[in-house]
DNA sequence: ATATCATTTAGCCATTCGGCTAAATGATCT
DNA sequence: AGATCATTTAGCCGAATGGCTAAATGATAT
């Protein structure tokens, strides 16, 4: 049963049921789309999907610097089925699909740099 | 999407959990029955069901002091076979379902004198 | 009307969660 | 080897969670 519940915790957040949604849709994304995605830091990005990969509803791969994100294929289908009955039209969701599109337009690298660089702009700004 | 999300939170806890699991065998239970099932304080009980009714996941129907919940009709049905599936057999909701049968041998008023008992003991116990 | 009783609400406390920044890791490229 | 870079880990902080006790509520019964 502590499985079962730990599976519900990891989907009772707006934000990881947001990259589950998304991953739904698109198999694959990698931390900085996902980040991009969600407009949070990385790090909080990065807990996220491990909270998500250990109820192992998300499998990682690591293919040189970067790390790849899909739906584990031992997803629960009824879960499943339900998180896509539940999620498919509401506005955020579309909003999400929408956003993905947009992210996939450019390449992860052009992210992972505006990324860093909005990163060290702020902290230029924060100084003194 | 945030109903969906409150429906995940609410589900999200062992104790709700349980709940849950043995009101899909059983219809209906009052809320001194639950708090007998799950050997907490009345008033954690009674936060819980209430969590779980916001949640539209429960139903409750008061019928003199008694309150009595059950699954609530709009129970999302593949949420429910997935818990079904998924918690079915476990040792915890097989120990759930004998308590059940215990608490179900006994009338409801001489669990609520129990409890009353209970709690009148530990307070004059604890005193001094 | 008063007392009793089942449940809920209010309020307290320790723990968990989710955000962030800074530092560590592990991989690539000169 | 050393620099650069994507991601993760560590650690901090305020908000939410889940437990409890005490008090309030709303219904019966005397």
């Amino acid at each position: 049963m502590y499985e079962t519940v730990s599976t519900a915790r990891a989907i009772a957040d707006p934000n990881r049921m947001r990259v589950l949604a998304v991953l739904m849709q698109h198999e694959e994304l990698c931390v900085c789309q996902i980040t991009a995605l969600l407009n949070l830091a990385t790090p909080t990005v990065s807990r996220h999907m491990s909270i998500l990969r250990g109820a192992l509803l998300v499998h990682s791969r690591k293919h040189g610097r970067w790390v790849y994100y899909r739906l584990s294929p031992e997803f629960p289908p009824l879960l499943r089925q339900w998180l896509v009955e539940s999620l498919s039209g509401s506005p955020e969701t579309e909003a999400d699909l929408a956003s993905l599109q947009r992210v996939l337009a450019c390449d992860p690298g052009e992210i992972c740099r505006c990324q860093r660089t909005r990163r060290v702009a702020s902290n230029g700004r924060v100084g003194t």
